[in-house]
DNA sequence: CATAATATGTGTAGTATATACGCAAAAATA
DNA sequence: TATTTTTGCGTATATACTACACATATTATG
């Protein structure tokens, strides 16, 4: 086996959080380095005899004292010899998100200072990083309709508009509150909560839970979640 | 920037061919090494320099003498810290497919042989080649639903018969011939050609085209390709 | 040369799903 | 007590999906 590849590898991660109707992603600055100060995405190099998802995982805890609620392999980029200024770096990008319940951030070991940066507000990054959160972001749009993730960006009981709310700001489209509703519910993976929602003004709203063992067992059985818009 | 990263990566390609109504993957035989002899998929080592897309390229180029019809990347591989013997590696793994004009295969010059392989009776392979495989075999059937990437698995001109029984070997269903057609037809995408199928037994079969032009301009203005079976 | 065999090409009725849309109920606020 | 706000439901219409059968063009057969 070849023995002079000088190509590192890094793991990045997107991690999406939402709330009070807004969409954030989860930005570091940088402690040490070459680009120290900077903002960029968490992630850093892969150590020797560590899998990829503990890497991720580990750079999480290290930077932004966070454990994510859903986590899934993004993509690899590699096409660009020069992302990173000091060497040929590869980056191995995840894709994740949180509830609100971990919206408050630990204060971060391995970097400077962390934050919540609304997604539509973002600043040019330094690497690719920009690219990468395009990427992630798209994903994210895409899922929306095809998987039930929505749920792991709000809390375990929610009402329903919360729900609605969720779609129509991250998809940027307004949808039919009845028809959505109804379509939901059709799936037959949420359940009434108990309890209902500390008034606001208006008439108080049932809490919803998403039940995650039944959706798993109605796959299983060949439900498939989808859902458009007019 | 740490200097003591001792990790490889290697770019893995998962290349389909479609032919006399059955599924074939690419697999080359290994000329040296430790893995000497064995069958394994295509690939190697990135090179200093090189993007992760012109390594693959250039491996196909070199093992098989192939060039794809359709690439993106797949998926890369790197929670198993010892899928290589030898030293850890990551593979970016990549999903290709070429139609039968080039399943004739040139004799490669750093490959000991190169072969077709159906993909329902494909052997145990060295590293994680099979898992790669079967990521590879679920993305293809996944995106026979909402890509129209059946098209480059076939010639370029083909009766609507074989769209029909490609479908049906991969997604290993029955669909209705008569549904389907109208389904593919009303997307508007496919051209009838001026020609017709040299005749075997049977009514000749139109010949028809996939129109890349007109489906990329269809797509723009938020076409959506969809096809389900019952 | 006539008949059988094989594969292609088309249409329609019935069913299910998606869309559009309006009003009543429960609470807070004025 | 009236008004405002937000939730909770139902129905009619349009669109898309499903099931299904027979005529046509050619080659093979007797």
């Amino acid at each position: 086996m070849q023995n002079n590849q000088n190509i590192k590898i890094a793991v990045d991660a997107v991690v999406f959080g939402y709330q009070d109707n807004a969409l954030y992603i989860l930005l570091v600055q940088q402690k040490y380095g070459h680009y120290k100060d900077q903002w960029v995405l968490p992630g850093g190099l892969v150590q020797n005899g560590e899998t990829l998802t503990t890497a991720v995982h580990r750079e999480l805890q290290e930077e932004a004292g966070i454990t994510v609620n859903y986590l899934e392999q993004l993509y690899t980029f590699g096409d660009d010899i020069n992302r990173d200024q000091r060497n040929q770096v590869i980056s191995v990008s995840y894709f994740a998100l949180v509830n609100p319940e971990k919206f408050k951030l630990s204060a971060a070991t391995d970097a400077q200072d962390v934050k919540w940066q609304n997604i539509n507000n973002t600043p040019a990054l330094p690497f690719d990083h920009n690219l990468i959160i395009n990427t992630a972001f798209k994903r994210l749009k895409a899922k929306l309709h095809y998987q039930p993730i929505g749920f792991d960006l709000l809390p375990k009981k929610f009402p329903f508009s919360d729900l609605e709310h969720l779609y129509a700001t991250i998809l940027e489209q307004e949808i039919d509150r009845r028809n959505f509703r109804k379509k939901i519910l059709s799936f037959d993976f949420i359940k009434k909560s108990d309890e209902k929602q500390k008034a606001g003004s208006g008439r108080p709203a049932q809490l919803f839970t998403f039940d995650t063992n039944k959706y798993k067992a109605l796959e299983k059985k060949g439900m498939h979640f989808e859902i458009k818009f007019a």
